[in-house]
DNA sequence: TCAATCTTGTTAACATGTTAATCAATAATC
DNA sequence: GATTATTGATTAACATGTTAACAAGATTGA
């Protein structure tokens, strides 16, 4: 075995980093955010807090935490974290339960709707020159290749 | 313009979150690691620790910090406290590069790398799993289209 | 040569990721 | 119905991500 660099020379460790599929999944995925990043950069908001808005918008009513943090892929503290801001900042509305003391209710607000319908047209113009220089098929194999992934991986 | 859930109404918000590229690579890469965290958790070390690790055992020479940030796919803020623990627990040796005094030249020591040694046939093992579970030659494709992917937008 | 500029690495400040512990409310069991 | 177990959310503690500012060494050019 011989990477080609041609330095490692030792058979029993792990495969080659540029062939390890962590890392590539990380590559793309910077490579496809440093196009956003900006955007959402200009209007104040990060990465997270955009994902829970439109997860919210998406889904319409109300949603409790737990399955918000699903449907974000964020991490329940970090949603604490995040709807503290966003709660703060007026764009969502939090409230408890009635029937089920646990459970948080979180609801998007009109500073929510209006800020997603600020950034939904920069937001499509990124990924329209994504589909553009990778092609639209491939984004869409890739999307499914990704789906099939993670699915089989999960159980 | 429908969702499946069929709540969303508004034709000119963003297109659905299931059919987003980054949210489709975050949750393919954390499907990934879900399998290898434990086991890095196990050897009381990080993710990104170990990628650091790993490019220094593969690149089997003293590495500049620039450098061994780009090809870990760590920025430099980050790599300066990984490097600070690192060097703490005797896995690494940090030493000034003698004619740039600017730069740092990093290399793995012999602590370093009898972890690597540790870990890898477990790290291997989960591999071996993954390529069983989704398919070898699919993983090689999906490595060759992430990878055409990040190189097509980082331009 | 020396002042302006560029480069490399670090520090700072804030947001999120990650795991474990905690707390309150509900559900389960007896 | 009181005790116990489980669940949903939060808090805590530490590591990393992210951007901006900074410091020190190297380069450039007058």
């Amino acid at each position: 075995m011989k990477t080609t660099n041609g330095t490692n020379h030792q058979a029993d460790i792990p495969a080659d980093t540029r062939k390890s599929l962590p890392i590539a999944l990380l590559r793309a995925r910077e490579a496809v955010m440093a196009g956003f990043r900006p955007v959402l950069a200009r209007h104040g908001i990060t990465e997270q807090q955009w994902r829970v808005l439109r997860v919210l918008s998406e889904f319409g009513e109300p949603l409790d935490a737990s399955n918000l943090a699903f449907r974000a892929s964020i991490l329940p503290p970090s949603l604490t974290r995040i709807l503290k801001m966003l709660s703060e900042r007026q764009m969502i509305s939090v409230i408890r339960d009635r029937g089920d003391g646990r459970r948080v209710l979180v609801q998007i607000s009109k500073g929510g709707e209006d800020l997603i319908h600020e950034v939904a047209p920069e937001s499509r113009e990124i990924y329209a020159d994504l589909e553009q220089r990778y092609g639209e098929d491939k984004v869409k194999l890739l999307l499914e290749m990704l789906d099939d992934l993670t699915t089989k991986l999960s159980r």
